[in-house]
DNA sequence: TTATCATGTAGAAAAATTTCTATCTTTATA
DNA sequence: TATAAAGATAGAAATTTTTCTACATGATAA
């Protein structure tokens, strides 16, 4: 019997990812987690086939999760599930260990192929993603700015566009203010930005 | 028999909301959508008892599809469902005369006391957004929040919409960044904002 | 017409952020 | 593989922002 690990903030998704996954595979056995915590326990409790993970949950740093887990369970297979479309977040998660990156906008079927595929011990890709990763490695450069950022950097970017503080920031990565601070300043050069109104609109027309 | 409509784009948030539906409900009709143009072919072909909109994105059509269910069909009862808690859209989407709305952050328990209220021809609105919409009342307008701003305010807002310092702003208005302080603090309070990027959120979607 | 309230203003203290410098680690690169 | 570059971290100091309190003024409502 599979064993699944659904890692979701919405009861909504967990259940509807629930009944697919039962429709696929009956039996199975499917465990939630509604945060990064609760999902550490899980994984110290049981071995799993796939872990599913949202990448975007309050008071998680879900890149962060997806380093630990990589880490700590090298065999553990992850599939990142993304609210919205494909986007430079793919790149990261998938350099993070992640075994494939999909978005909740994807129809049935291709949901369901990439959770075969990656059961079948392969790295899931979509299309689209496949594409844009060709492109880059022939132009060298994505001309998307957020690229240039490190990993850090880059989840400190999200936070801050999530509207997080920099001492909120700190305590959800556990470093101190300090380090925050230089982490936004670089980054901001990167960007070529001043301000987080900037910041925002940049994101937003690169649609992050 | 209840009729349901569920309108959003991800299959795994639809399936979940059925579940729960068909748990509460049963036997229950429920009908999908996934945009809006066939949640609009849906609302031709049946009457529905309770319609689920869900708010994918802040700034999409979401507003715009809720009015025109309203002006079309106005014994529709919409919840509106909204995956990222936006509580700053909940009022504007009432207004356009929608029946409920409630955030990913509730618990099953409340979803289903919303719905149940709703079919129930009663209005839901949660503890937090009933207290805030009762502030408001009791204070008179409701409207264009800006509308609410003192000329200073207003002056210091359109400064920080604009990327402006506190500082900044202090030397432009030659007052003390205290003041500069004092006043911002107001008028978030007014706005109901807490950070900067809230309040261009919410400047945007009154096209300030 | 007096009491209340919204507004504009700040001083002082507290808190948060930024800046500067520096160390250690990881990752490229010659 | 040695060396350089990039990345992650933070302490300390400087700066900025926020908060709290307070006060004066003009509008307003009882």
């Amino acid at each position: 019997m599979k064993k699944f690990l659904l890692v979701d903030d919405h009861v909504v998704v967990r259940s509807g990812i629930k009944i697919l996954l039962s429709e696929i595979y009956n039996p199975a056995e499917i465990h939630e987690a509604m945060n990064g915590e609760s999902a550490v326990l899980k994984l110290k409790e049981h071995q799993f086939d796939l872990i599913i993970l949202d990448i975007q949950m309050p008071n998680t740093d879900a890149l962060g999760l997806m380093e630990y887990i990589h880490i700590t369970y090298p065999e553990a297979k992850v599939l990142m599930f993304s609210m919205s479309a494909e986007n430079i977040y793919a790149k990261r998660f998938m350099k993070a260990g992640a075994y494939g990156f999909i978005s909740k906008e994807a129809p049935l079927e291709e949901i369901t192929r990439a959770i075969n595929i990656i059961l079948n011990n392969k790295k899931y890709i979509s299309d689209s993603f496949a594409e844009k990763l060709a492109e880059d490695s022939f132009n060298g450069k994505s001309g998307n700015p957020f690229n240039e950022l490190s990993p850090r950097e880059f989840e400190i970017v999200s936070l801050l566009l999530d509207g997080k503080t920099v001492t909120d920031i700190s305590h959800t990565l556990n470093i101190q203010t300090s380090t925050v601070g230089t982490h936004k300043a670089r980054l901001f050069e990167k960007l070529s930005v001043t301000n987080l109104l900037e910041l925002k609109e940049l994101a937003t027309t690169y649609n992050l």
